[in-house]
RNA sequence: CGGGGUGUAGUUCAUCGGCAGAACGCACGGUUCGGGACCGUGAAGCAGGAGGUCCAAUUCCUCUCACCCCGACCA
């Protein structure tokens, strides 16, 4: 544990008037002005002393959750052997983010960006048999990660600490009840820490797994984009949000199909100006090209958009490409803005691999008009199934705000900062990494079922300021705050001759006894800044403590008499309160 | 990686071909002393870097690097 006290003037890190110039976001420009934080590159912060004391606290209630929870704490290295990442083939998959690093012998390091591996890579120099299942291992330790941007502060770093979490269970049931029981402890870390969270449904990105949820704070900084229910009932990334697709003209009677002249652009309104039919009675059809080269169609009612991320899990591709107008033409042959999946699988160059996926939205209109696979030629009235017929059919659309959910009710969208998630593994990684197997009642091996758990502390720090702030300054819920009290003595020779010298205190004597409350302070187990500085202006310390955020302002002056000012940071009033009443009410919080 | 922008004192910004400026901050002295007080003095800069044009470049041109913002990714 840190120390307790600090003279503010010893303590390193000074606030500034100016607002730095990169600062966009409040949390960054509090936390900087008020000497949480330098910077030293992009995304790689320096913490200073009040910001490693924001910090240790947030990890220490992670710490006290996750311990609640029976997790157990372990260290793994930062630098991870490369092999263990080529043995799940992620090199490849996430190499844009990686970073690596060789020692003397050439040796090739990854530097840690998530430890998956490196957590079954320990787990399998164990004998493990179902005796041992489940178990949780957690880590505090830094991530590097090759953001290609960073934003806003601390909200998106390249270095950043994160308490990462991993669990190993016999089958998915167990699995489960480890998810469960995280979903609780990561709600109730985070009311804890003064965040009230949405989960959201969310997409698992180079984690892998098959579902996976964020725990988002509501805000405009934030760069999730979600949709929720009025109720709250659902919500859901825009990534993977699943949404109703409402009945068009489905009782209309299918009509013969109809080639016809369509000189026109290559934009949906193109089409639907030159035949004067809705947006919706149009197929909408996006030419994607995945990793290994083969080519897929997505096709949609052209009134909705593809979700790519959506398509990418029902072809089981990594990455997705728009083809490109010569691919169109040269390997499809057929012309960009006039696509369409009739007898497309007929006219693709012999070589070509296209996987037609089509979007459940098709079936909702009859009659769709689009494209003829030539230049300036549409075709009128095809119908799904009739005239086209797709490889794979499912929910290939993105939601929008006011689209329906499955339950019927609206979505409304929302930004929030993703401070945590939980991730369904699954046998992701042990399939995958050799001798990843637990062994049964029966004594065979088994691959053991997994989940994996993780909380960014930094981007949890510049969360708390974007939500607890006013005009002047941060204003730190008590549970993080770098200190309970912060003290402020303020001198002024000439007020306390002018107040007469009997019953007010001089100017020296307002000092002395402002360290002598200091130490009892120290000695009661409090945490306390004193602004000791003898040459400042009250009207900069009183800033500098509104800047700062600490939740107990304690001002002794001449005007305080025997009697010493208390305010809350939180509060606009002050009163005055014996130093017994002082020490009584910071005790009264502290056992809350 | 694509698009946009910014680099001059610790910070925020002027100067826009002709000796490098201000405010804040910092140091020292003095006056103040309950909401960023005032006066004086002082320290602080190879104008991000490289190259070019010019009698002369912080200023114009080229390249490069760094940083910020918007997009594709994430704790």
């Amino acid at each position: 544990m840190r120390g307790r006290i600090m003279r503010y003037s010893k303590l390193f890190g000074k606030t500034i008037k100016d607002t730095p110039k990169d600062a966009i976001l409040v949390s960054h420009t509090l936390l900087y002005r008020a000497g949480f934080i330098r910077e030293s590159t992009a995304g790689r912060y320096y913490l200073l002393p009040l910001g490693i004391r924001v910090h240790d606290k947030i990890k220490k209630i992670t710490k006290e959750g996750m311990d609640k929870a029976g997790a157990q704490e372990v260290v793994t290295p930062i630098l991870h052997p490369k092999y263990l990442w080529e043995e799940t083939n992620r090199t490849s998959s996430v190499g844009f983010e990686l970073m690596t690093i060789k020692d003397r012998n050439k040796f090739e390091f990854v530097l840690g960006g998530t430890a998956e591996e490196m957590l079954v890579d320990l787990v399998r120099k164990f004998q493990i048999s179902y005796k041992d299942l489940p178990f949780n291992l957690y880590q505090f330790s830094s991530k590097f990660r090759d953001e290609m941007r960073t934003r806003g502060g601390l909200l998106r770093l390249r270095e950043f600490v994160m308490k990462d979490a991993y669990s190993f269970h016999a089958t998915e049931e167990e699995f489960k009840k480890e998810y469960q029981s995280m979903w609780e402890i990561y709600t109730r870390i985070f009311d804890r820490l003064g965040l009230k969270t949405i989960v959201v449904e969310s997409d698992n990105g180079y984690i892998g797994g098959e579902y996976c949820h964020e725990f988002v704070v509501e805000s405009e900084a934030g760069e999730s984009k979600f949709f929720t229910t009025k109720d709250g009932s659902y919500a859901a990334h825009e990534e993977v949000a699943k949404f109703q697709r409402d009945q068009k003209n489905v009782g209309e009677a299918e009509k013969p199909v109809q080639e016809v002249e369509a000189v026109r652009g290559t934009t949906m309104e193109d089409g639907v100006k030159l035949h004067g039919l809705p947006l919706w009675q149009q197929i909408k059809d996006v030419l994607f090209v995945d990793e290994k080269g083969r080519f897929i169609l997505a096709i949609i009612r052209g009134d909705y958009e593809v979700n790519e991320i959506k398509l990418m899990h029902l072809v089981k591709a990594y990455q997705l490409r728009h083809g490109t107008d010569e691919e169109i033409r040269q390997k499809i042959n057929s012309e960009p803005g006039f696509i369409s999946p009739v007898g497309i699988k007929e006219i693709i160059e012999k070589d070509v691999k296209l996987v037609v996926v089509a979007d459940t939205s098709l079936r909702t209109i009859k009659n769709a008009y689009g494209g003829a696979n030539k230049k300036h030629k549409d075709r009128l009235n095809m119908n799904i199934d009739r005239d086209y017929a797709s490889d794979l059919e499912g929910d290939i659309a993105l939601a929008k705000e006011g689209y329906l959910s499955l339950e019927g009710k609206p979505f409304f969208a929302k930004k929030g900062i993703e401070v945590g998630n939980i991730f369904q593994l699954g046998f992701h990684y042990s399939a995958k990494m050799h001798d990843a197997n637990f062994v049964d009642e029966k004594g065979k091996a088994k691959p053991y079922y997994m989940g994996c758990y993780g909380i960014g502390l930094a981007r949890t720090m510049a969360t708390i300021v974007e939500v607890y702030h006013d005009d002047k300054g941060i204003v730190w819920p008590e549970a993080v705050a770098p200190f309970q009290v912060h003290l402020i003595h303020l001198g002024g020779v000439h007020s306390a001759r002018l107040a007469g010298a009997s019953a007010k205190r001089a100017t020296s004597e307002v000092r002395e006894i402002a360290e002598e409350v200091y130490k009892k302070l120290q000695e009661e187990g409090v945490e306390v800044l004193w602004d000791d500085r003898g040459n400042v202006s009250a009207g900069e310390k009183f800033a500098d403590a509104d800047l700062i955020g600490i939740p107990i302002r304690l001002v002794i002056s001449s005007k305080t008499e025997e009697k010493i000012e208390w305010k809350e940071r939180t509060k606009s009033e002050s009163e005055l309160l014996t130093p017994l009443q002082v020490l009584q009410r910071l005790s009264s919080r502290t056992e809350d």
